[in-house]
RNA sequence: GCCCCCAUCGUCUAGUGGCCUAGGACGUGGCCCUCUCAAGGCCAAAACCGGGAUUCGAAUUCCCGUGGGGGCACCA
């Protein structure tokens, strides 16, 4: 049975990189039937912030991964919360204590040497005779236990992406395993709660690849089974730096609210670092599901790009059902905009919107006509300048005013027929309406869209002031 | 400093010795479509870090450089 977990510490947001862990690890699961666990590792006392435990929730809700195992959700494997085991931890190490594979180490914090090699592996309590134990614990002198590396030899390993891996003993530290405080490091809670929760895959960043064998000589001192390994390559910036929240990188839930989809995001980061091996690009969730395989992970970092981000975004908005579109979109409308029917106007957007944070820039036109010069109807392309545009707005006026059925298709098919018979290009009748209705050189969608929407008395009314704008001009 | 890892278009990647005059995608440029803008279609420019070795034959294997990244906390 796979068994794969997300083991998010709660001291802040859920940044990029940690989200596609925690999807990775979703998608080995189910893609062999497997159990998701989520474990929280709040060990660190200092740096732990509360919220952030819903935070976590959130985002995971939010991306759709949804976890089988873990807080709330016992599967026998619980508590899944790690300051919840702290007896446990101390258990396991008293074990070690007691295996001679770890010991008491007396140091003060400011003792520590500040760099320079291996400071731990010179640690003077590795050498304490039973003796000076007991003394010093006799004074009540607090200390921590570390792990004892063994002098000679080396660790060699097999990780699922970078393949075989071996790294010296003495390259190895006498890592803190159970610090003064009775908390466990990450590095020992890790080993103890991957093997008690039998966790089969454990999937975590590639910062982690140089000091696994460390966990290995945990797991060899316990007699436990290791585990598959799977280092996933870094994430980075197109600058090449990294990931910062304090320099204003913004972070899974940052990202939808700049607008971008949860869907399109979580098909974006699984390409980050994966590919299927084909020219398909657009998943779904599902489909990932389907199709993701851990030996399809490449080894080099992979740099965020927010251009692609933006097209994949594009797709998935594209793949909505207009009912879906309208509802995500109304939102970022102005309240300006409910007089009119704003279903219509969903529908002009959809295949013109990337983020949804840009809507309300695309249709304030709609709320107002924004303050244009004249030139604005002069259009190369179009045939179009101030002069004819004034002509045009005047003559096509009264035919609109005399129009029957206000919609788009007979609003274009009347100014169709009147260009065709005063021998004007479409375009040149259609661009200074266009122009009078938004005052802008670009909108979604064309004039009769626009007066559509706007409706008769909006649009004659907008097109009588272009009139104005025009003659006090010219 | 020591150790580990990585290296194909600007970016994400395909490629597991001949199918590679290296494929796709984003972005960029051009054209088409067209009532503006998008979307869509077509086209273009754009890469195997360098040097050795193995081989009839290397992007693909090995070695050495170079470059980049990561680790060496009572943080995870």
């Amino acid at each position: 049975m796979v068994r794969t977990r997300f083991a998010p510490s709660p001291t802040g947001y859920m940044h990029i990189g940690n989200l596609r862990t925690a999807l990775y690890a979703y998608l080995t699961a189910r893609r062999h039937g497997g159990v998701f666990v989520l474990r929280i590792e709040d060990t660190d006392q200092e740096r732990n912030i509360p919220e952030s435990v819903a935070a976590i929730y959130k985002s995971l809700e939010m991306a759709g991964l949804e976890f089988d195992e873990g807080p709330g959700k016992d599967g026998g494997y619980g508590p899944y919360i790690q300051s919840q085991r702290l007896s446990t931890y101390k258990e396991h190490a008293q074990k070690l204590l007691a295996l001679g594979a770890a010991y008491r180490c007396f140091c003060k914090k400011e003792d520590q040497i500040e760099d320079g090699e291996n400071p731990n592996r010179r640690d003077p309590c590795r050498f304490l005779t039973q003796e000076e134990i007991s003394g010093k614990r006799a004074a009540g002198e607090s200390f921590v236990i570390r792990q004892r590396i063994p002098e000679e030899g080396s660790v060699t390993f097999t990780d699922a992406v970078y393949g075989e891996i071996t790294v010296e003993n003495s390259q190895l530290d006498d890592q803190v395993l159970l610090k003064s405080d009775g908390f466990p490091t990450y590095n020992f809670a890790n080993v103890v709660d991957d093997h008690l929760m039998s966790i089969t895959h454990v999937m975590r960043g590639q910062e982690y690849l140089s000091s696994t064998p460390k966990y290995n000589l945990l797991y060899r001192s316990f007699g436990w089974e290791i585990p598959e390994y799977i280092h996933l390559p870094l994430i980075i910036k197109e600058d090449g730096t990294k990931f910062s929240k304090r320099l204003g990188d913004p972070s899974f839930e940052d990202l939808v609210s700049m607008g971008y989809l949860p869907d399109a995001i979580i098909n974006y980061i699984a390409l980050l670092g994966w590919s299927p091996g084909n020219d398909q690009e657009f998943f779904t969730l599902s489909e990932l599901e389907d199709v993701f395989s851990i030996n399809r992970i490449s080894k080099s970092s992979a740099a965020f790009s927010f251009d692609k981000l933006k097209w994949l975004n594009g797709e998935h908005v594209r793949a909505l059902s207009q009912d879906a579109f309208h509802a995500l979109a109304e939102p970022y409308y102005p309240a300006a905009l409910m007089t009119y029917n704003t279903r219509k106007i969903s529908e002009l957007l959809q295949v013109r919107t990337e983020r949804f944070s840009d809507i309300p820039d695309m249709v304030a036109f709609f709320a107002a006509v924004p303050d244009y010069d004249v030139e604005l109807y002069r259009h190369k392309k179009s045939k179009c300048d101030p002069e004819i545009s004034l002509k045009i707005l005047k003559d096509t006026k009264s035919l609109l005013e005399a129009l029957k059925t206000w919609d788009n298709d007979h609003l274009f098919i009347a100014l169709k027929a009147f260009a065709k018979e005063f021998g004007y290009k479409t375009g040149t009748v259609m661009w200074p309406i266009r122009t009078a209705l938004s005052g802008i050189p670009a909108t979604p969608g064309g004039a009769t869209a626009l007066a559509e929407v706007l409706g008769r008395e909006e649009t004659l009314n907008r097109m009588q002031a272009g009139v104005e704008k025009l003659e006090n001009s010219l």
